[in-house]
RNA sequence: GGGGCUGUAGCUCAGCUGGUUAGAGUGCCGGUCUGUCACACCGGAGGUCGCGGGUUCGAGCCCCGUCAGCCCCGCCA
């Protein structure tokens, strides 16, 4: 009998998926699901699947005798099975190369059913071709949709991302430290999902949005170096990238500048990819907040291909174009993309580019091809000889513009840049392009409001250099903020923290948090602070998506066990759901019914 | 809060301009079959067309409402 010692049980000697040729001779006991099954009318052959994969099992008449045969081949699909054996050589012919396990078969010296299964609601198992189930149902039948491998490989890739993290982690001299999931609500960012208390009648606690405050207490308490693969909670409306209930690796660090923290990341994200099979180098590249706006219009570009926007304010400037003259005038620019080739998308592609930059606050998109030494489009009768010349379009080129405020054309041209690349077939596959954006500014102005709020939460340390523009020019005070990025998706985001609570005060007062309301809110940590805090900052990264993207999976939920659906309900238990009255009456709290109680 | 797409057999889907008894593949059940691996072959069962209302002589199909899933905008410090 083989077994392995990561394997064996008293029940079974080793796993389906893990046989090979080399075990060729050994005798040994299985358990698993029965994958598919073949009935040849004598021999039987059941698949046998387990976590590490599939492998055939022949149930031969002549070996176990017909009501073993015909007890395996009445089994139902997915039932569980016990089998024991001998590993043997397939017959030459009899060989499948598709299989991992395609060189040998168990043959059966008996079978057991121990857990024979109802016919599965959805399939596992699919034939060449086949379509899966809808993510509906897929949702519903979890227990069956997790079994299929591809789902298995992407849980034990999650499983081997988070053991990856903590090995590096601790090894790197960071402690795995807990904190609460009862916390305080905070009337900052996002919706907290509120949980009432039954000992403190009328009062609540919130689940964490992010251990924030926690992580730079344990700073002021010495822990020094702390991480946590941390599970965080947003009660916000639903994307596929985005998930009520998520996972961070939240890393905080004392004695620390920003530098330390990118080294860091960078380091634990070259564990992390080695462990998905792909070999990065750090360190990676740098960007300004400032000049990721200016070249990409967002601030976290996507540099696998380029398609950079350009200022063609002064191109436009002289010209009597009424678009251009009116941006201008109102203190705005007139931008664009240069697009080589872009002279082959049709008409009905520009003008679903020029949608997409009407959604994103455009008044339209400004449109001019170069073919041969021609040029046309809208604006072309206004461009003397000079604008022409400074435009630099080559034959087969287009250029698109977009003419307003720079929040305006910076949203709509990043999105037409994006759709553009699409369109264009121009993103190559396989390309990873890690980038760090850095220089963030402390403050955004909310454009409905004129209020400032912060960037990136309100401990974020201003750039030292830009300390003194706090009182005077707020909205041009740089941040020590930085996210980590890969081709266009936000992995990471951090900062180095305030540890001088006369600053924190003075943050605080800028975004219209008086002092009471900060002793209120953050009273503990502004103690914290006075209490000795040194210097600390940190970064927190989305598990979820690293996973997603290590997995070559389409959505968050393929890399999620039990994952919500878009309205945030677990379809599988049926959450969330009604609790008894008494229930409510024991935790102080009663159901609104109609507008009329609201 | 708003927009788009989808909902027909266990599953994946088709269903024409509103017109007879709503079909296919797969799965399921029964039968034949000893080297299959999407086994093959023969036979069979299986439908609240998401739900509610309306229009019509007649609705899977048209209209209104509603529920659910997915995608997007807002939102996500």
């Amino acid at each position: 009998m083989t077994t392995n010692s990561t394997e064996a049980t008293t029940l079974r000697s080793r796993r389906c998926g893990s046989l090979r040729a080399a075990d060729a001779g050994t005798d040994v006991r299985l358990g698993g699901w029965v994958h598919g099954k073949r009935n040849l009318g004598g021999l039987v052959f059941l698949d046998l699947r387990d976590r590490d994969g599939i492998v055939q099992v022949s149930v031969d008449p002549a070996l176990v005798g017909e009501a073993v045969r015909d007890a395996a081949a009445a089994v139902g699909k997915e039932s569980v099975v016990l089998v024991e054996g001998e590993v043997v050589r397939r017959p030459p012919t009899g060989e499948n190369r598709d299989m991992a396990t395609g060189e040998i078969e168990v043959r059966a010296r008996s079978v057991r059913v121990v857990g024979p299964a109802v016919t599965p609601a959805i399939p596992v198992g699919r034939a060449k071709g086949e379509a899966l189930p809808s993510e509906e149902q897929r949702l519903r039948h979890r227990y069956l949709d997790l079994r299929r491998p591809e789902l298995q490989r992407n849980i034990i890739l999650r499983h081997r991302l988070m053991q990856t993290a903590r090995r590096y982690l601790a090894g790197e001299g960071y402690l795995e430290i807990e904190t609460p999931i009862l916390t305080k609500p905070t009337p900052e960012g996002a919706r907290d999902y509120i949980v009432p208390s039954r000992l403190h009648k009328g009062e609540f606690y919130a689940l964490p949005q992010s251990p924030q405050l926690y992580k730079q207490l344990l700073m002021v308490s010495g822990f020094d170096r702390y991480f946590q693969i941390a599970r965080c909670f947003r009660d916000e409306d639903l994307r596929a990238e985005r998930q009520p209930e998520f996972t961070q690796i939240d890393i905080e660090a004392s004695f620390v500048q920003q530098a330390d923290i990118v080294r860091l990341t960078e380091g634990l994200f070259v564990e992390l990819w080695r462990e998905g099979g792909h070999a990065i180098v750090a360190p990676f590249e740098h960007l300004t907040y400032a000049d990721a706006m200016e070249r990409y219009g967002s601030d976290r570009p996507d540099l696998r291909y380029g398609l950079e926007l350009f200022d063609a304010t002064a191109i436009f400037a002289a010209t009597e174009l009424g678009i251009a003259r009116s941006a201008i005038a109102t203190g705005g620019r007139v931008r664009g993309i240069r697009v080589p080739k872009g002279a082959s998308l049709s008409r009905k592609q520009v003008d679903e580019l020029e949608t997409l930059a009407k959604g994103a606050g455009a008044g339209g998109l400004l449109r001019l091809k170069r073919e041969g030494s021609e040029l046309s489009g809208p604006p072309a009768k206004f461009l003397d000889a000079g604008a022409r010349e400074r435009l630099a379009l080559a034959g087969g080129d287009l250029a698109l513009f977009a003419a307003g405020a720079d929040r305006v054309t910076s949203a709509a041209l990043d999105r037409v840049r994006q759709e553009t690349a699409r369109l264009l077939g121009i993103v190559p596959d396989g390309v990873l392009r890690f980038l760090w954006v850095t220089d963030f500014p402390m403050f955004g102005c909310d454009p409905a409001t004129g209020a400032l709020g912060p960037t990136h939460h309100p401990f974020t340390a201003p750039h030292p250099d830009d300390a003194p523009l706090l009182d005077t020019d707020p909205l041009r005070a740089r941040a020590q903020a930085y996210d980590v990025v890969l081709n266009g998706m936000e992995l990471g985001c951090g900062s180095i923290r305030i540890h001088d609570p006369e600053m924190q005060r003075r943050v605080f007062s800028h975004i219209g948090i008086d002092e009471e309301t900060a002793q209120r809110r953050f009273g503990f940590l502004l103690e914290g602070l006075r209490s000795g805090a040194p210097p600390h900052g940190g970064i927190a990264m989305g598990v979820d998506r690293i996973a997603m993207l290590l997995a070559g999976a389409g959505s968050l939920r393929d890399v999620i066990a039990f994952p919500k659906t878009t309205t945030a309900s677990a379809l599988f238990e049926g959450a969330p759901s009604p609790v008894p009255e008494a229930d409510l009456r024991t935790l102080h709290v009663r159901i609104a019914n109609g507008a009329g109680e609201e």
